[in-house]
DNA sequence: TTGGAAAAGTTGACTCGTTGCACTTTTGCA
DNA sequence: TGCAAAAGTGCAACGAGTCAACTTTTCCAA
């Protein structure tokens, strides 16, 4: 909404929020997330301990950015798609669309290696798409008109948010993606094995 | 293995752990999870706090029995299965024999009421299974004879693992065991609107 | 322009889960 | 019987997060 903050308060606090962060993702990478208290981070962005938490809801959201609206984002897909498109493949596009950009960029490696290095980092980012499950579940169940606790509905929505987690960390970002969508669209059945040696 | 703890040294231990546990469920029944501190627990059963953390990993363990070999469990069904049998007929059997009937427990709704009335514990209970995918997915890809992380077999692994999360507190947890496994047999499909009013 | 309401930030004490340490008691066993 | 290991204790401490009272800054309307 607010693209860039207007007034002089909001200017500042979007100033503040971002010097704690900066401070936060520095410290984390040089010294490791469990080696680093709030105190050093609201002393290295020089505000109080109180001040971070105003900003952030835990020590682990100083690590990502704000969600704000994934989830609207997850619905339109599912809602405005393509006339004649299914329901699974505009997610297919939209996972596409959205989240291979974001986690092929390339100064993201150290990043990644701290998520991947800190085990509440992990599951912290892992909730950050399964939140989302609810949202998605009740559009798809609003598109075929169904109830929004229907089973396959649920299901498809926690098996879609599944899938950037289970193919984050892949060299081929893309590949896995399509082949995981494949599954869900197709049925699973064994990959083939790979000629003996 | 041990059923019956045969020591006295042994007998008083799980006597210990017990109290701990019945202390901490009777105590989180009364008045919430978030309402009882360690304290609380350690007074009510009679021990030092650092007793309970001897004992139980965490706030969230006192509410679980322990895995100890869900994971060894997993992977015997996929290994062990009926000649003939798919590795997905496996698990869903799997599931519908041993999830089901604990599940089913009849003194279970209080429990359950607590459990989907607390974040923490719903996430805990969440991991406890989820926890094992790496398990599950390296005996599938073996049973195969592909490469631990090959993608099929590490999405499979997830997205059974989901399943017993997603039939919780459905009035027909078969039904609806069976309707997710045949979603991942038979690919995903808009389920068939009920008829309008 | 100014006066005040509201937002942002500070401070410090506090709760709570969890750990570490030094110590005592209990138990198993040689 | 004696002794080492295991179990448990008591207590202090740590770090994340909260709370309440207070100060500063910013906005805006009379």
């Amino acid at each position: 909404m607010t693209v860039p903050p207007v007034g002089r308060r909001e200017r500042k606090k979007a100033a503040t929020r971002q010097a704690i962060a900066d401070a936060a993702l520095q410290l984390f990478l040089e010294r490791g997330y469990d080696q680093v208290g709030i105190r050093d981070i609201a002393d290295a962005a020089d505000v109080s301990t109180a001040t971070v938490f105003k900003h952030f809801s835990g020590k682990e959201a100083l690590v990502f950015d704000e969600d704000e609206d994934r989830e609207s984002e997850l619905t339109a897909a599912v809602r405005q798609r393509a006339s004649g498109q299914s329901i699974l493949d505009a997610l297919r596009q939209h996972v596409l669309d959205t989240w291979l950009p974001i986690a092929a960029h390339p100064q993201m490696t150290e990043f990644t290696n701290l998520v991947d290095s800190t085990p509440a980092l992990r599951e912290y980012a892992e909730r950050m798409w399964t939140r989302h499950t609810d949202g998605l579940s009740a559009a798809i169940a609003d598109e075929i008109g169904v109830d929004h606790d229907n089973l396959a509905c649920v299901a498809l929505a926690r098996f879609v948010l599944q899938i950037p987690v289970i193919a984050r960390g892949r060299q081929d970002r893309r590949a896995a993606v399509e082949e995981i969508f494949d599954i869900l669209t197709q049925g699973w059945e064994p990959p083939s094995k790979p000629p003996a040696p």
